[in-house]
RNA sequence: CGGGGUGUAGCGUAGCCCGGUAUCGCGCUUGGUUUGGGACCAAGAGGUCGUCAGUUCGAAUCUGGCCACCCCGACCA
């Protein structure tokens, strides 16, 4: 009642914040456009990192740590990086506030503590980092140098929401420095796979791989390569990217090696991230009307068992057969809660658990103890099914994985179902207007045609896909031959 | 930054036009009855009405300044 929460028919939106909220995810802060990561939140976006962590080292990547502030002489080195962050920098010019002698009680910004050169917090790392591969870095023998970093970063956003876009975000970004273009290529494009592989198996998504036509490039960048997910509103969202650099930074950093042949050469460099808005991709993904739903992989609690008792005595009872489950599945290495408060109804825990997207709730009570049953609900279905209390702590990984893989299936069949392919742009307009979705169609190439097309419709083109076959075909806005299709999509 | 809007208890709100110290729901506290799908009854606690000034015997209400937030645009992972 209380945490009702807005349908997706009636204001998809609303549905989103409200889920965010209800589901104790996050909230506004009192800074603006700020947010706050509650704890089951966190502890889901501490599950992604987990699981990617692990993938960066099984990939041969290191952790490290630079600072938030990057002096601007610096920041400005990459002229085309610095331009495209411009104008959402923070900046730090004071370094001492003072007593306000006009305003008893109140602090000012101390007018004689102004710094020589102002800090930039920084919107992305690239900067500060390649000044420190320049020390770092003198022959071949140095490279090449995979590293990764788990930060925050802050981009003045004008409007924010969120989890997908908030003024200061946590992420990871990867900055890697190679001997060969080839090298950094071939680094680019593995880590759109560990990305692509992440997305797809640990969140149940699926995603298009593709590369960034040049004016949704990442600025400073050659080739901006990234993965792309379907909301369940048919608008899409950028999950992730890893940015081919080539050697735009080392130049502006003047960073060089030795070559086994004893020539000077630019070192050649890559950089990618992912960030907390993936929490929102999964939160748009699979949820429902009820709440939350969370593919078991990232879900912060596997199982949730509620006891259904009237004293004391019942619980006690209750507790004492289910010890052994609790024990079992802890030890094969699932969270599993037991919530036995008696100040809640059953009937509101069990609202309140599918609100959080938990995957699986067993249910037990006294007909059960009778039975040697439990009564076991999946979020994902909704399906109840009785199981032999015996037979549960082997039902559980399995229903787990069964889970997992629905929720996948699911995502994959409304992503193939919000996929279209035009060949002319009123059916471009009018299936953008009616479904949304992935549009498949041909262009030119120009980037004047790319404005034209989402000034006139608000749909960009998110990539040029990976997998795109050779097809002779006419673009959809100017009719000038085109040799491939790309994907067209209003984004988030 | 341009256009529009809103600030009243932890949350959501009524009252404002037409001035007389604030309504209702959720939540919270206590007691009791309940407990297999969001319980019920009773009694309570909680508000400088965003802020500063003005008009007035008297301001949530009228006037002006300021601040904050939200929505639509431009920008964006």
């Amino acid at each position: 009642m209380a945490k009702e929460i807005t349908s997706r028919s009636e204001d998809y939106s609303q549905w989103y914040i409200d889920l965010v909220k209800k589901a104790d995810l996050a909230e506004n802060s009192d800074v603006r456009g700020c947010m706050v990561i509650k704890p089951y939140g966190y502890s889901i976006w501490e599950k992604m990192q987990q699981a990617l962590d692990k993938m960066f080292k099984d990939t041969g990547h290191v952790n490290a740590y630079f600072p938030l502030f990057v002096p601007k002489s610096m920041f400005e080195a990459e002229e085309k990086n610095a331009e495209g962050f411009a104008k959402e920098c923070a900046i730090v010019t004071h370094y001492r506030l003072k007593t306000d002698p006009n305003n008893k009680g109140k602090l000012m910004v101390d007018p004689d503590a102004k710094l020589e050169e102002e800090l930039v917090v920084r919107p992305t790392s690239e900067a500060i980092i390649w000044s420190s591969y320049k020390k770092w870095i003198q022959s071949y023998r140095d490279l090449p140098i995979l590293i990764n970093q788990w930060a925050n970063v802050v981009r003045w956003e004008m409007r924010t929401r969120l989890f997908l876009r908030t003024a200061e975000f946590l992420w990871q970004e990867g900055h890697t420095a190679h001997a060969t273009s080839q090298e950094a290529v071939k680094e680019t494009v593995q880590m759109l796979n560990v990305y692509a592989e992440f997305v797809e198996t640990f969140m149940a998504l699926p995603v298009i791989k593709g590369v960034k036509s040049e004016g949704e490039r990442f600025p400073g960048a050659i080739d901006t390569y990234c993965i792309e997910a379907m909301m369940q509103d048919g608008k899409a969202l950028q999950a992730g990217t890893s940015h081919f650099l080539g050697q735009n930074f080392a130049k502006a950093f003047d960073v060089k090696f030795a070559t086994k042949e004893g020539r000077l050469e630019h070192v050649w460099g890559t950089s990618w991230g992912v960030s907390t808005r993936l929490m929102g991709a999964l939160i748009m993904a699979h949820s429902d009307d009820e709440g939350l739903v969370l593919p078991p992989k990232l879900a912060p609690i596997h199982v949730v068992i509620i006891p259904i008792f009237k004293n004391e005595e019942e619980l006690s009872k209750i507790a004492e057969k289910i010890e052994p489950v609790i024990s079992s599945l802890r030890k094969a290495g699932y969270s599993v809660k037991f919530d036995s408060r008696d100040t809640q109804k059953p009937g509101f825990k069990f609202a309140e658990y599918e609100l959080k997207g938990v995957p699986l709730r067993i249910a037990i009570g006294p007909r059960d103890l009778e039975n040697g049953t439990v009564e076991v609900a999946r979020r994902d279905t909704k399906e109840k099914r009785v199981y032999q209390l015996s037979s549960i702590v082997e039902e559980i990984p399995r229903l787990l994985d069964a889970i997992q893989d629905n929720i996948y299936q699911k995502a994959l069949k409304f992503k193939s179902e919000a996929t279209h392919t035009v060949d002319s742009y009123d059916d471009f307009k009018r299936i953008l207007d009616d479904k949304g979705g992935f549009i498949l169609a041909h262009w030119d190439g120009t980037a004047e045609t790319e404005e034209a097309i989402k000034n006139e419709t608000k749909a960009t083109i998110r990539c040029i896909p990976l997998d795109a076959k050779e097809e002779a075909g006419h673009c959809i806005y100017s009719g000038k031959p085109s040799t491939k299709r790309v994907v067209f999509a209003r984004a988030y």
